[in-house]
This record gives structure tokens, C-alpha cells and sequence, in this order.
RNA sequence: GCGGCUGUAGUAUAGUGGUAUGACAUGAGCUUCCCAAGCUUAUAACCCGGGUUCGAAUCCCGGCAGCCGCACCA
């Protein structure tokens, strides 16, 4: 057996992406650095394309105006979205059972405030108090306490006094601009934006290539809506697709991820619905988009799947949560989209920390009338009467009811004591107001991408090795959309009289927008494989016909079929074919 | 981060205490040549640092990277 027979899929593709200038190791001039990676001429052009449909779909269909926030975040913000917290807890590990529990946790009882103190700190308490290990009971037997944060962490200015972080996610960006989106778009809900850009991660020790990364690409949606109108209004458009759902109760295996226990079922986004399957419309057309997104750039429908959260998996705050999950050859079921109703934690948060009020008006369709208690204290005497303390008075007044207002002296309580206050110093009447509508904050659907590990599964899902004539012809059938090479146009011969009409044909379709590769060494076939080899949908091929009546050859990297035409219906034939397919642009030409 | 294994041209490899094998790929050329044909020719490698040694790619140590397991995982 041959080594390359050996290979499994994922180094066939990594190697194929190398070799080929997809994804390079980055630094490796130095040695190279896990976590990184370099997107080559073709892979930056692939990652490119991708995220041009992405913003097709999200900004320009859905109308998601797309921002663009600094990379490097603040403190305040990573304490309000919980990310320097929750980021960073103290682990330690049993070196006789190998498990992990937070180092903080073991302590507890032992001092007060656990979670405030150095690492070195917590692992000296443990070992002074011989503290048993919770799971098979040694005793000494835990390593050093390690903190997991995994933000990097910069600072800002000069002095190195404030503290920022290279942040974790696009996401904050985002919300953090809540006041100014909301008015940009004229303070109506329900409004889209969207972000593509990088996050960073300080893994401990990532593996698996470009699937977990240091530095990688998010694109992320955040879609405030009415907490009361989940429902969506083009949900009727899309209610009928059919997707994989994998629903939490289905998921018996301990390690879902990994494993496909038959528990997936297929669906139109109506039954995910109407069944309580997925919480709300506007989630269930999210997934929907998500899926016709994904298998636009190229992902196999037959290898995508849905898959809830579980409870406790979910972040607290979440209603609903789905992972967009592809089967991977070496890495089983790996999330590459996250999908999740995210209430409103995260503007409740930052409306907390930063304390603004980040609640919007939602106005009722007829304003209604509300009978309420209106409270006149006399100000004049309360004021000089309790002195400091007036204010307090006068908000304990205002916020009582009639059943309190009505007897012959009034009590209130101020800082825990009863305070009788003299009936005639308030006045109250009951008056009707009229309100135009509700004070809430948004609620957050938030679509999220890993765009490097869509690309590494759009490789992977594309590539085949396919025997022809007892050779093997490596190919990868990525969408015309996506390929990074469009076309490839081809002199059948080295020979001048070939060259010279090729390089003019290349130079034409260039000019009409078609992204060409121009090749003329080898042979025509080794140069076919080649193409195949990168995705290149299309190849031109000039021959001696050419010379004597204009027409050329258009070869189909899928089919391998090759259809001749005139050089005047190249360029148009071309773009109808990267948007339609070959067959079909065939047969429209031939009508 | 811990433990185990590994590191030779672009790729997969052969090999030895005295600078390295053959192949594929790549470049140039020949061959009117439509699916990795053939011929000529060229380019191209011992992961990095330190130690032992007259001499280290080879032995030892450290680092880095990769793979596997544990832990972590957007």
C-alpha cells in the first residue's frame, strides 16, 4: 500500500491545500506557531468568495447593514459580557483520576472570597488543608492551578496602565453600538447588523489545523427583536425546506459531537415549529438561511446537521441554541455555525455596567388609557420637615397606592423604619393617562459563523478522487460561486500561433469580470488535472480550429464534457455557467 | 498544559558518526499533443539552538512543530 493510500482525508486535503496555495502554516520560516494559519493566493481568494455570498445573503438580501468595530476591546466591556469572568477559571487537575474542578470550589468554606486570589495562592490552600479530591478521594494528588483565560491580553497606551483585550468574538462590537444602530435605523424593531472580521482565542494547545485556530474569522448577525414577536414575516417563503434536525431528547450518546446515534430527523421548517421542536419562527428561519448559505459555498447537504443544545450545554441566559454541525472524516461532527436565541442578556448587561438604559419604546397600535394615582406632597412643609431625608420621602410617597393614601395618617418606610406622615401635608387624585406603548429591551437572534472551519469543510466536502482510465484524478468540486479560479484558458500547444489568440481570449475575459488563469506548460491533460485539482470549474482550450473559424472549447471540470462555441459568446456563456452550471447554460446556448 | 511517538527537497520517501537515494511535482526545451504519455535538462532537503566529537543531519539535552491519548475547546 502506498503512503498516499494511508493518508486519511484530512491529510489529503491539508497537503492538497498546501501544495496547492490554499492555507500555509504561518511563521514557518521560523519554525511556525500552532493556532495560525495563512490563507495562499487560492485560499484567500476562496475565503474571499465565500464571505461575498455571505454578505449577498445576510446584508444585502436581509438587509443586515454590516459594521466594522475595532479588533482590540476594553476591560468594561469583557466584564459585562462576562468574558474576563468567565473566561478565566482557577483549574486544577487530579493527577490519580485526571479529573478537573475549579480550584476556587475546593476552597470554598476555607476562605472567604475563593475566586479573588492568585493561583499560586489557591494551589497553597489546597495542599496546606489537604484537600481530598471530590471524585476518588486522594489526597495530594492535584497539579498546579492553572488559570483559562483565554483572551490575549494587550495594553493600551503608553504606561501600560489599561488593560485591553483582543476580543473573543465580533459580537460585543455590536451591541456595544446598540443606541446608535437602533437610531440608525430609525428606532424600529425588528433590525439586522452584521459584522465579518477577525476574534481571537488563546487556545492551550490547539491541534486540528484550521478547525481550531488562535486567530480566525467570524461573520455574526445580530438581530434585535420584539421579546413578544418571535414570529417571522417572510417565514412563509422558506417554511417549506426540508433540514436535518437533531434535536436535544434525540441525542442518547455522551459525546453527540462525535457521534451520529440515528437520532436525526428531517423536517420542513413549519413542522420544526408547529412540533415545539425549534422555540420560534425567527430561529427556525435562521437555521433555514444558515442551511442554504452553507450549501451554496459548497457543504454536503447529506453531511450537515442541525443540532440542539442541550440544557446544560446552553449559556444560562439562552431560550434556544443550535449548532450548524458538518461530518468531518477525522474530526467526526464539528460545529462550524452557532445559531441561538440569546434573549436580552446582552444588552441587559451592558445597559447594567455601563448604566444607560438600553430599552427601546414599543408603541401599542392605539395608545391606551390607564387610570393611575397621581401623589401631591406638599413639598413646602415635607422639605424643611425631614430635611436629608425629603427626598427619600417623596419617592416613598409617590410610590404608594390608594388603599395607602386613604386613612387619617399615612405610613411610609424610610431605611427600614416607619415613618408616619401627616395626612394633610398629601393630596392625591386618580387621573386617567394615556400610554403610547412599553419600554423592553430587544431580544437577540444571533447567527454566528466560523468562517475558516466552513472553508476547511467546503474543501473537504468537495474533494474527490475519481479513477479515470486506472489513474487517480484528484478534484475538488467546489461551486463555480466559490472556486478561486474561475476560468482556466489553455493554448492546446506551445506554439506561438496558439499562444498569442489565448492570451488575447484570457485578456478579454478578464476584462469582462471573469477571474482566468492563463497556463501553458505541459501537457493539455496534465493541465486539465491541475485545474481539476484546484476547483477550477471551466477551461477554455484553444486549438487549430480556433485559427481557422473562431470558436474554442469549453471543458467541464465535473462532467470532463466539452462543448465548442464562438470567441464572441465566450465571456457571456462563462458568467452563466459560474452562476447556473454548465449543463445548464448548455442547454439554454443550444436553444 | 501533561504523557507517548515523530521531524530528510514543494510532496511522500531511502540512507549513513565523514553533506544524502530514487520517485512524483516544479522550471526550460523537444515532440500538431484534448484528459497527469515520452525524451533532454535544470532547480531543490537533513526543523531550530546548545552539547559530546577531529568531524553531528545521524548520539545527548533543550526548544519549536506535527500526530495520538488526557484536559480544554468559539
Amino acid at each position: 500500500m502506498s503512503p498516499h493510500q494511508t493518508m486519511d482525508k484530512y491529510e489529503k486535503i491539508i497537503g492538497l491545500a498546501k501544495r496547492r496555495g490554499f492555507l500555509w502554516n504561518s511563521f514557518e520560516l521560523y519554525g511556525g506557531t500552532a493556532g495560525f494559519y495563512d490563507y495562499g493566493p487560492l485560499g484567500a481568494m476562496l475565503k474571499r468568495r465565500i464571505e461575498d455570498i455571505w454578505r449577498k445573503m445576510y446584508v444585502i438580501e436581509e438587509g443586515f447593514y454590516e459594521i466594522e468595530t475595532p479588533t482590540i476591546g476594553i476591560a468594561a466591556i469583557f466584564d459585562a459580557s462576562g468574558h474576563t469572568r468567565g473566561f478565566s477559571d482557577p483549574m486544577v487537575v487530579c493527577s490519580k483520576c485526571d479529573h478537573s474542578f475549579r480550584a476556587d470550589h475546593l476552597i470554598e468554606g476555607i476562605v472567604e472570597t475563593p475566586d479573588a486570589l492568585p493561583a499560586s495562592e489557591i494551589k497553597r490552600l489546597i495542599d496546606e488543608h489537604g484537600i481530598k479530591c471530590p471524585q476518588c478521594g486522594g489526597i495530594g494528588t492535584f497539579g498546579d492551578v492553572s488559570s483559562f483565560n483565554l483572551m490575549f491580553k494587550t495594553t493600551i497606551g503608553p504606561g501600560a496602565e489599561r488593560v485591553g483585550y483582543l476580543r473573543p468574538e465580533t459580537a460585543q462590537g455590536m451591541f456595544v453600538d446598540f443606541e446608535h444602530l437602533f437610531r440608525f435605523y430609525r428606532e424600529k424593531l425588528p433590525f439586522g447588523v452584521t459584522q465579518i472580521g477577525y476574534a481571537y482565542l488563546n487556545e492551550i494547545s490547539p491541534r486540528q489545523g484550521v478547525i481550531r485556530l488562535r486567530e480566525f474569522t467570524q461573520a455574526e448577525a445580530e438581530i434585535f427583536i420584539n421579546p413578544t414577536e418571535k414570529n417571522h414575516p417572510k417565514f412563509s417563503m422558506i417554511e417549506d425546506m426540508v433540514l436535518r434536525y437533531y434535536p436535544a431528547p434525540h441525542q442518547r450518546v455522551s459525546h453527540p459531537a462525535h457521534e451520529d446515534d440515528g437520532g436525526i430527523i428531517e423536517l420542513t421548517a413549519r413542522d420544526a415549529v408547529d412540533r415545539a421542536i425549534v422555540a420560534h419562527e425567527f430561529l427556525a428561519y435562521h437555521l433555514v438561511l444558515t442551511h442554504l448559505f452553507l450549501v451554496r459555498v459548497g457543504i454536503d447537504p447529506a453531511r450537515l446537521r442541525f443540532r440542539q443544545h442541550q440544557p446544560d450545554e446552553m449559556a444560562h441566559y439562552a431560550v434556544d441554541c443550535w449548532d450548524a454541525e458538518v461530518l468531518t472524516d477525522r474530526f467526526g461532527w464539528v460545529e462550524i455555525v452557532g445559531i441561538a436565541d440569546r434573549t436580552d442578556y446582552d444588552l441587559s448587561s451592558h445597559a447594567e455596567h455601563s448604566k444607560k438604559d438600553l430599552s427601546v419604546l414599543i408603541e401599542y397600535d392605539t395608545p391606551k388609557q390607564v387610570e393611575r394615582i397621581a401623589v401631591k406632597p406638599d413639598m413646602s412643609v415635607i422639605g424643611p420637615l425631614y430635611k436629608g431625608n425629603a427626598g427619600k420621602v417623596l419617592a416613598a410617597l409617590i410610590g404608594l397606592g390608594e388603599e395607602d393614601l386613604r386613612g387619617d395618617e399615612i405610613k411610609i418606610e424610610i431605611d427600614g423604619e416607619i415613618v408616619p406622615i401627616p395626612r394633610d401635608l398629601v393630596e392625591y387624585e386618580t387621573i386617567i393617562e394615556e400610554v403610547r406603548g412599553e419600554r423592553v429591551i430587544p431580544h437577540v437572534i444571533e447567527p454566528s459563523f466560523g468562517i475558516d472551519r466552513i472553508i476547511y469543510a467546503a474543501l473537504e466536502h468537495s474533494f474527490s478522487e475519481e479513477l479515470v482510465a486506472g489513474v487517480t484524478r484528484n478534484v475538488l468540486h467546489l461551486p463555480a460561486e466559490v472556486a478561486p479560479v474561475q476560468v482556466a484558458v489553455l493554448p492546446l500547444l506551445t506554439r506561438d500561433e496558439l499562444i498569442t489568440p489565448s492570451l488575447a481570449i484570457a485578456e478579454t475575459l478578464r476584462e469582462n469580470g471573469v477571474f482566468v488563469s492563463y497556463d501553458d506548460s505541459g501537457t493539455i491533460g496534465r493541465r486539465y488535472r491541475r485545474n481539476d485539482e484546484i476547483g477550477t470549474p471551466f477551461s477554455v482550450t484553444i486549438d487549430y480550429e480556433t485559427l481557422d473559424d473562431d470558436t474554442v472549447t469549453i471543458r467541464d471540470r465535473d462532467s470532463m464534457a466539452q462543448i465548442r462555441m464562438p470567441i464572441g459568446e465566450l465571456a457571456e456563456t462563462l458568467r452563466a455557467m459560474i452562476r447556473h452550471g454548465f449543463s445548464a447554460a448548455t442547454t439554454q446556448s443550444s436553444q
